[in-house]
DNA sequence: TAGCGGTACCTAGTGCTACTTTGTACCCGT
DNA sequence: ACGGGTACAAAGTAGCACTAGGTACCGCTA
């Protein structure tokens, strides 16, 4: 992977897996799947897994366990009270940082259609 | 700190770093302050000088140091080429999760103004 | 002159996290 | 009988931010 995406995604990750189990409940295998589908093509499987086990023993999700027709049987997760505490915290956190990191942004393109279209400027006393 | 925050900016410091060295050269007490004042007030000390020997020995920054009026001389770090590259790749990802994450959240206030003063939908011929 | 606080740098150790790799187990179609 | 999709799991690796110190230079003040 891009070697910045997998450092970009420690602590971010977690969120993301939080949030789609805000939609609804899902097991691992379909949290994959679902992480596909939004984008996140590069994410191991066994990295969500891993994190399902960390987030359980966080308490943030409550497990079921149930017989699937192809495999064997499917560990369903269902976002609880402190994990939904943990995804609002999540979004302030990550509203903080790209809010800031933003701010970072070199100053072009502010104001959205307004800069390349301009190959002639009225060249006042500038500085 | 908050927890989140310590691993959300895994990954990310770097860039920050580098969009800050990319509008002038400054030395990491420099980089430490500054960092302060837009916002960032709990990134400790230690970890800004971790990060600056890290980039410099990936090469992305040079380094000149020049004496200073008070306390030891300063090590002065500049952004070069490779730094300049890895800024881009930096920005990339950035907007790539920023724009992803973005997705999830919940769907209110996704078009400004346009949701929840819809008491009645025309409901045509939907799919 | 002894001490304090600001400037400026550096490092060892810790904990957390995503990735890689490999393995198990079940089922279906050919 | 075999491969491939479904589904879960664990061991080992590497990278990163934090904690908690320490060194060194300087000016001010009690």
């Amino acid at each position: 992977m891009a070697t910045q995406m997998t450092e970009m995604l420690k602590g971010t990750l977690e969120g993301i897996v939080l949030a789609i189990l805000a939609e609804r409940s899902a097991y691992g295998y379909e949290i994959t799947a679902s992480l596909r589908e939004r984008g996140f093509v590069d994410i191991a499987e066994g990295t969500i897994y891993a994190l399902l086990v960390r987030i359980e023993q966080k308490g943030f999700v409550s497990v079921e366990r149930v017989p699937s027709e192809k495999g064997p049987p499917r560990k369903v997760y269902s976002l609880d009270g402190s994990g939904r505490e943990r995804l609002a915290d999540f979004w302030e956190s990550w509203d903080f940082l790209a809010a800031h990191i933003d701010a970072l942004r070199p100053a072009r393109a502010s104001t959205p259609g307004a800069l390349d279209t301009n190959p002639h400027r009225t060249n006042g006393e500038n500085a």
